[in-house]
DNA sequence: CATCTATTCAAGTAATTATTTGAATAGATG
DNA sequence: CATCTATTCAAATAATTACTTGAATAGATG
């Protein structure tokens, strides 16, 4: 074969694979991402969360659009973004892992249950499992209630961070609760945990998010309610 | 919890994830890793294959050594480079099958069967599967025979694309011939089924390589045997 | 021990990417 | 219709990355 057509077609292949790749490869993209993995967000909301301009938040989306990664859509005026495909989310559950086994501080992060603001029990999704099933511990999702209500664990029970103190009244003396997030890197659950132990409640974060897992499966996405 | 604290620890986590997808990001590095998955190679020879100059590939992989992806061992005065973990091979494969769904005429690469230097016809390995089991077709591996060696699909027989001419005559006549190397992307596949087609064997290529599937899990590693 | 081979290193240039700023647009709302 | 909100666009600067060239090293081999 002509040896410049084959090289057009690499450049044509390895150009595309790398497109999205490339995409991949900021960290302010991976982080919003990480956010629309728990449903779509207008651009405003996400600038927020990940605390960047707006207008740098808007290009970072559309660079992640071009490598159709995300797609947008108008309501009213505001503009959605959400995951282009479930293997978007997989993408980047899979880049974790492996940064997790490559990186060994890097895996520190779930298995010695350290996180930034101080150490934080840690439970793994099987004992929750356990724990929720047999009735001796309830499961509490920490993260805004659209994102709840776009996917959540089996009988999770949606209690916004900002809103636990008011709805700590709810929660019932002698069970434990266990409370998670978007998922190991998120740190709303930790803060959740550390503010149910001043107050004297059995609390524990779990390993993980409701984007991730085989056992995450299990649990499931339906069951629950708002507290 | 601080806020400071808190975005020093996405910062820390974010930036080791891109760790992995900065190293994928270049084309020229994914290329590398896509000849890496089919066994160790030394600088030098993947500097051959990929037509960039040794100075310019050392550095690459340095890169993708840095990023935990690959590893590197000496032998004699020859260094050896392998991707480091198995899920890296699968993070290539991922990658490569989202941009095939989500850019269309990447995904028409394997579907309508053409690659550079002309179409030819294409061959799912659930077909060739069977083709092959009931003696009714053999199946080729057109690759070097280190990489055959290194893993290949069961029942393949190694006759790499430039001996292809002088092993012609141990060829069975009226059987077809399905020819794979690298994956959809490799084009050593392609002109070995452009040669046999010229001299009248009805060939075929498989639609993908050792790397990927489930349906080459059941082809397998194991059997074949080098003409 | 001189030389060869394989690989890495260092420095420089070219090219690409990230972020900020301020202006532009498009659709709601008073 | 004037104004507000959400988003995008354009231009400029700062930072990072890619590739080349030529020299340096380290281990074989004659």
């Amino acid at each position: 074969m002509n040896k410049i057509e084959a090289r057009e077609f690499k450049n044509f292949a390895y150009g595309h694979f790398t497109k999205i790749s490339k995409a991949l490869s900021s960290p302010k993209r991976f982080e919003l991402l990480d956010y629309l993995a728990q449903g779509p967000k207008t651009v405003d909301r996400l600038a927020k969360e990940t605390h960047m301009s707006v207008a740098n938040t808007s290009q970072h989306l559309q660079a992640l659009r071009e490598a159709r990664l995300v797609t947008s859509s108008k309501v009213k005026n505001h503009h959605y973004y959400e995951l282009a495909d479930n293997e978007v989310a997989e993408l980047l559950q899979l880049t974790k892992r492996l940064a997790e086994r490559q990186f060994p501080d890097m895996g520190e992060v779930r298995t010695l249950e350290t996180t930034a603001g101080g150490s934080v029990p840690v439970m793994s999704s099987a004992d929750a499992l356990e724990e929720v099933a047999s009735g001796r511990a309830i499961l509490i999702d920490v993260r805004a209630e659209d994102e709840y209500a776009s996917r959540h664990l089996t009988h999770a029970v949606s209690i916004p961070l900002a809103q636990l103190e008011e709805k700590l009244e709810h929660l019932p003396i002698g069970k434990k609760v266990i409370a998670y997030c978007r998922g190991a890197y998120c740190l709303y659950a930790s803060d959740a945990v550390r503010f149910l132990r001043e107050r004297g409640f059995e609390a524990y974060r779990l390993d993980e998010g409701p984007a991730t897992s085989a056992i995450s499966q299990e649990l499931d996405t339906a069951g629950g309610k708002i507290l």
